[in-house]
DNA sequence: CGACACGTTGAGATATATCAAACGTGGTGG
DNA sequence: CCACCACGTTTGATATATCTCAACGTGTCG
């Protein structure tokens, strides 16, 4: 698959016209270094933020400062439109690898709201999808046992970045640690290296400092019981991945 | 604190204007059973749903049939806007109690969108704060020992339910066997039977057939690791418990 | 009365956390 | 070039949390 600007490779959300349309109105981007801290929970924010480059992680912090992602967002989301409505954010954001965004001043996405109604109702559902996806994150913690859990995952990387046309269905390259892994799947890093372990001996994937290479498809789904219905994607795109899975599947089966 | 209706006591939201504009769109209301299924994930859905009686459940099942609740929704909430913007719901819906429904056809949610703007912004803060709800079940699910999950989910009840004035600090009634509040807490009946009872034993609050009763409520927010800030409750409202609970504390060690 | 939900309790199995040590690997300074 | 360190990962041993299964109670309702 040709790899898409993020722009191009969502056509269930924003049209090409709609995406220039959205970045008109942006301001000059804003770079950040990997680790680097891009808000704090409870701070103030003016504007609408448009992650044009890297990846972002969500979280919260317990009381002995140990750290739950409670989202994680891909080049060309857009982050946290909740603290934008809100005025402020519920959970802070951090870089984890090279990020650039593009702010956009709430008066201007006001005033291009009332001249493209339309497109506000397009952000409308960005949102609603990643509020499904907080859904899933929480089923995915509170019924799925550890193996299951990093299975489930890497799972859902995949079909989000596969849906940009950001990555093909045998792999990908995020800039996670297996810290990071733990703090999303709500265990420890060590829990997480043996089920990394255990998904490696059976062949199905495995990760190397974000590399993740996915050598059975069909029993890394099974395994982490995953679904994706609740990513909306496009039904060409659902279709489309769903051949692919049964091309693969049988073809494995041929080869024994 | 005195009764009141749900439209009137969440100020930072509705208006008691915007929720007649609301009702009045609304079509006659529909009656659910305790327990009976309300949506079935992936049906197709044409009303925004107004909660006007009752508790409603959202959830996802895994491969095995096991339930894991991903929302709860009070009296007064408006259901799963995110099915209604997509069309489609990602999560079930069941009645937990008898249940009161109120829907809204689409073309007149969207009439009264061109007519009066500010409201549908307020259905934007509305879904927002639902999302930072989800966003901090996980954190809880991920990060919080079963003793302090259910005690922290607890919390949360007693929050939303007094910010709209349906209970006071010293406990509530909500239709949820011990099952539920597992379901709720990704955790096993059994486990969240002994985890109560800790919470019975240590004098802390008591859970007898969903009537919660609390007698320490600072131990109890401590025992949960509880902050409330993701809720966005109006500053006189936060402001109000803040002392409530201060003053509660400070009784309680003057008694001793 | 018996059937049936729901809650409690106990015993044992399993999953996960904790602590500690060893291991690699890439960078840095001598 | 090597020695060294910082960092992330792996491994082992043990503790703890949680699950599973089974039994028992208790109330409700036909």
């Amino acid at each position: 698959m040709a790899a898409m600007t993020p722009d191009q490779a969502w056509p269930d959300v924003f049209t090409p016209f709609e995406a220039r349309l959205l970045s008109a109105v942006q301001a000059p981007a804003i770079e950040f270094r990997p680790r680097q801290q891009i808000l704090r929970r409870d701070t103030m924010q003016h504007s609408a933020l448009y992650l044009a480059r890297g990846y972002v992680g969500l979280y919260r912090l317990d009381r002995l400062g140990r750290r739950q992602f409670v989202g994680l967002h891909l080049p060309g989301d857009h982050l946290d439109l909740a603290g934008f409505f809100m005025a402020r954010s519920d959970c802070s954001m951090d870089a984890l690898g090279a990020v650039t965004l593009r702010p956009t001043p709430r008066e201007r996405l006001d005033a291009l709201g009332t001249q493209e109604p339309a497109l506000i109702d397009k952000l409308w559902r960005v949102s609603m999808i990643d509020a499904a996806i907080n859904r899933y994150w929480i089923f995915r913690i509170g019924r799925l046992v550890g193996r299951a859990r990093i299975a489930n995952f890497l799972c859902e990387m995949l079909m989000r970045l596969y849906a940009r046309g950001l990555c093909d269905l045998d792999g990908f390259d995020v800039p996670l640690a297996q810290i990071d892994l733990a703090e999303i799947c709500g265990m420890t890093p060590v829990h997480a290296s043996r089920m990394l372990a255990e998904l490696r001996e059976d062949g199905i994937c495995t990760f190397v400092q974000g590399s993740v290479r996915i050598m059975k498809l069909r029993e890394m789904i099974q395994t982490g019981h995953y679904r994706w219905d609740y990513l909306y994607l496009a039904p060409e795109t659902d279709r489309e991945i769903r051949e692919r899975i049964a091309a693969k599947g049988s073809r494995h089966f041929a080869l024994g």
